[in-house]
DNA sequence: ATAATATCAAGAACAATTCCTAATAAGGAG
DNA sequence: CTCCTTATTAGGAATTGTTCTTGATATTAT
């Protein structure tokens, strides 16, 4: 019988991960393994966290900004991302991604589904740095 | 005085893009120029669509998607793609997008400004697909 | 035509991620 | 508690997509 092993990899990543309020991806969650427990593989920590998405007890975000984010918050909400930085947080907002989608019209015959809205903005301490 | 030359690479480059109305990615271009005019360099294809969307000529479309698509089509439009396929196509709808930022909010004090939209559907030969 | 220099080809370098394989260890059975 | 099966890991190689580097080439102003 196929079981998930509870392995101490699993839990440092997991461990490490909830530590973190970035949106981090793959990578940054890697880095931050590391400076505690060096020596878990680069490839453990993208399966670990990529196998918590499949299962759904994460969220794999799919950024413009290019690297795919990992998000502790489950459920349907929107991000923005610093044009500077490209540091990730929640954003609230009143929008209706399904009605967009259904007022949509796709060309070449497309059935348009879906909405994928996302933010760009400047984070907090780059709003710092630019005014000096 | 610097000039922008132009090349034969260039105008391989523009008439090749041109002939696609696919908004394809850079790897695409080069495979297609590869077909009609091989010897033409990877380097150089992406460098001639990377100056040539800085100089505003064509659009660079960044997507969740991950690749980079190059649009020939210029000014602000909404684009759908394929979940299956990848397909990029463009789309009709009613979106403000600046209003929508308008009405974010983000957390941790960040700077709303901007937002994105981006569909995502089947296309047309998908569609076919699936109902076989 | 010529000289100055933008541009090119080719492959190396790069960054992010995934794949591969032998070694390891979790957890159930005895 | 110990053994066994097999999921999981470390580590590096492989992949993918893109950019950089370098000497060679070719365009344009003159």
């Amino acid at each position: 019988m196929k079981e998930k092993r509870n392995t101490l990899q699993k839990r440092i990543v997991s461990d490490v991960f909830c530590g973190m309020n970035n949106h981090p991806s793959a990578g940054m969650v890697y880095e931050a393994v590391q400076e505690k427990f060096p020596g878990i593989s680069k490839a453990t920590v993208y399966r670990i966290l990529a196998e918590a998405a499949e299962e759904g007890k994460i969220q794999r975000l799919k950024l413009t900004d290019a690297n795919d984010r990992y998000d502790i918050t489950l459920g349907n909400h929107y991000h923005v991302i610093c044009r500077f930085c490209g540091a990730v947080a929640d954003v609230d907002a009143e929008v209706d991604g399904e009605s967009i989608a259904r007022c949509a019209r796709g060309y070449e015959n497309f059935l348009v589904e879906d909405c994928h809205v996302e933010f760009a903005g400047v984070c907090e301490s780059c709003q710092k740095q630019i005014q000096k």
